[in-house]
DNA sequence: GAGCAAAATTGCCCAATGTGCACATCGATG
DNA sequence: CATCGATGTGCACATTGGGCAATTTTGCTC
């Protein structure tokens, strides 16, 4: 995606503003701290900030975007016919790690604490699921009706979220636990498949 | 879930501020107008606005919140011990009836228009989500794994909004459709629910 | 009805925010 | 190395968010 040094410079800027958003939350609480103190940490002007995100909101739950980084990487050890549900399965299990889905809990958890947080963690989960989507959409070719696609990709999606929202239910009003040691993530994905393959 | 008089009062407040400000941007987009605006049209204050909403794009966004009003009438004309599937689907063709739908997608067109509105308009569908699914669960009872109502739950709902953004890709660049045209939702639920029950 | 407590709305106020503009700087392109 | 476009910055200013206290409205009890 990122062309040249450019772009990979100001990558660098945004995440580096992500990421003193992110734990300047965590220290004070979102309302503990202004854009001022964000770009003081990260060395940059509050314009700058501007620029990046709307709001702090949309600069802390930017952490939390993993991207879907070297796709053909993936796709290329998968042989060409394999039915899409596997494909989709692989995909699940190498693209959505579980470090990438630690710090979404993270952030979920976050959201909880403030409401303000939340539509922005939502859109996040947008864009991961459209990039992921995509991906999938180029490997299916013509091989399955136009519908077929995103409505696999949705159902999964949906069970993800919604499996990792359950982990959080757990631990009500205290502090939340950043690791999810209440999910295995593998063995979850391979009931959810189990479901989607021979029906509920 | 409303007590009395009162709560429907402050309904209504939320409601016709929800409304002016949908209108407003339907009228001059959504950076043609600012908060005064609104109020003046609804005939309250700007502070009470605050006391609403914590900015326009939320305000915006909630007229799509559609309350999953009535559980107990839809849930009394179903068998108690139909399968969670069919309640489900049953759920799916009375509540989110197509004008909900409808409202719904006109959102979501703004929101491609307008990016800062997209996560809270995502943020009104995790709420309606959240509604729909508590009354899924009540009925499940114990009759299955815990991990069944918010899978199945998941998977569904990820498919319908799926699908819903898929209507909002035939008319890229010009007008959108306000009326759903492209899809037949009844038809599309009956074809979702037959991969679920039978297996991708 | 009359009175009272709770809740909603309002006005005031000010720090925080969003954003247009002009300008300097740096990477990309040839 | 010369030019162009994109990025970071400083400044200015309208807009916003939200605390506080006063005021009105509502629900309930007598």
């Amino acid at each position: 995606m990122d062309r040249g040094l450019r772009d990979l410079k100001r990558e660098a800027t945004r995440e580096a503003l992500a990421k003193a958003a992110f734990e300047l939350t965590r220290e004070r609480g979102l309302s503990g701290f202004v854009t001022a103190d964000v770009v003081e940490r990260a060395g940059y002007s509050r314009r700058t900030f501007g620029n990046h995100f709307s709001c702090k909101e949309e600069a802390v739950a930017s952490v939390a975007f993993g991207g879907v980084d070297d796709a053909s990487a993936i796709l290329a050890g998968l042989p060409a016919d394999l039915p899409l549900l596997d494909v989709l399965l692989a995909v699940m299990k190498t693209q959505f790690t579980t470090d990438a889905l630690v710090r979404m809990r993270e952030l979920m958890a976050m959201a909880r604490r403030y409401p303000t947080l939340e539509p922005h963690v939502l859109g996040v989960q947008q864009r991961m699921r459209h990039t992921a989507q995509e991906l999938l959409g180029s490997v299916a070719g013509d091989r399955y009706p136009t519908v077929y696609v995103p409505l696999l990709f949705g159902a999964v999606y949906g069970a993800v979220m919604a499996a990792l929202e359950g982990t959080l239910d757990v631990d009500l009003g205290g502090e939340y636990d950043p690791s999810p040691a209440s999910m295995d993530y593998s063995s979850f994905l391979d009931i959810t498949f189990d479901y989607l393959r021979h029906g509920f």
